[in-house]
DNA sequence: CTTACTATTGCAACACTGTCGCAACAAAAA
DNA sequence: TTTTTGTTGCGACAGTGTTGCAATAGTAAG
């Protein structure tokens, strides 16, 4: 399935890309405006998690929260890091230590989802 | 706010003692049987979190899940503990370390939400 | 440039989770 | 038994994410 650019996939790459931390869709979808579809938004999104562009963090608030693959070589992706998400600010940033965690014999991981959420260092005041 | 004591809210401790894992508002709901209003189900779980008798995990699948305190004191809940969710048979378990997690300065931790999901031992063959 | 192929989009409809208001009900105390 | 008020059931609602389908528009071939 080869992909194709488009100005909505440019759109969503840009305001990933201008934020500098993990997004999620309705703020995506308010950074470009509404001229966008929503599911169109999902979809990209979905795309670009497939294809190893973003991460998906399920955040506390039961929400998706995108954000932009750093450090990531194309076969091997390490996002054993937690996020922090501001209750003042509405913020997702990703934490940068990456945690190993044991699991009980036999079992296999193949997804890391932490979230801390609480208050920025803004916001704290 | 005194709290009473009612069907609803003993069956639903009941599934969540005869469980020993997590569960969710529809597992519970099955577990009970469905004589339990849905809106019920609910309020009664967010009671037992607001109570500390359970604490609330939201997986990876978007979803809210609930697990009685084990090892809590009334006063100190500690619950920076790993969860893991099971893709074969869709359970959740509390996993046993506590962990730590280094915040930026000026940062405070107001929840923690950490879930691994893969498979288990028994799904793992 | 034109054409053919098909990935992508927009729209609507849908499933699902969780919440809330309100009147009726029932647990606990008087 | 009566009173008080926490709890329930029902319905409606908001929000998130997905999917089917026809129309659109990248992309590469001719
Ligand atoms: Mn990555
Ligand atoms: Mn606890
Ligand atoms: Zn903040
Ligand atoms: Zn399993």
């Amino acid at each position: 399935m080869k992909r194709r650019n488009t100005p909505s996939k440019t759109a969503v790459l840009s305001a990933l890309e201008q934020a500098g931390t993990a997004l999620s869709h309705d703020k995506i979808l308010a950074s470009i405006g509404d001229s966008i579809d929503r599911a169109t938004v999902y979809r990209i999104l979905n795309r670009f998690c497939d294809d190893g562009i973003t991460h998906r963090i399920v955040a506390d608030d039961g929400k998706q929260y995108f954000a932009l693959c750093e450090g990531c070589s194309h076969e091997a992706h390490a996002h054993n890091h937690f996020h922090f998400r501001c209750l003042g600010c509405d913020s997702v940033e990703c934490l940068s230590s990456e945690v190993t965690v044991g699991l009980p014999k036999g079992y296999r991981a193949e997804n890391f989802n932490g979230v801390i959420s609480g208050f920025c260092a803004g916001c704290e005041a």
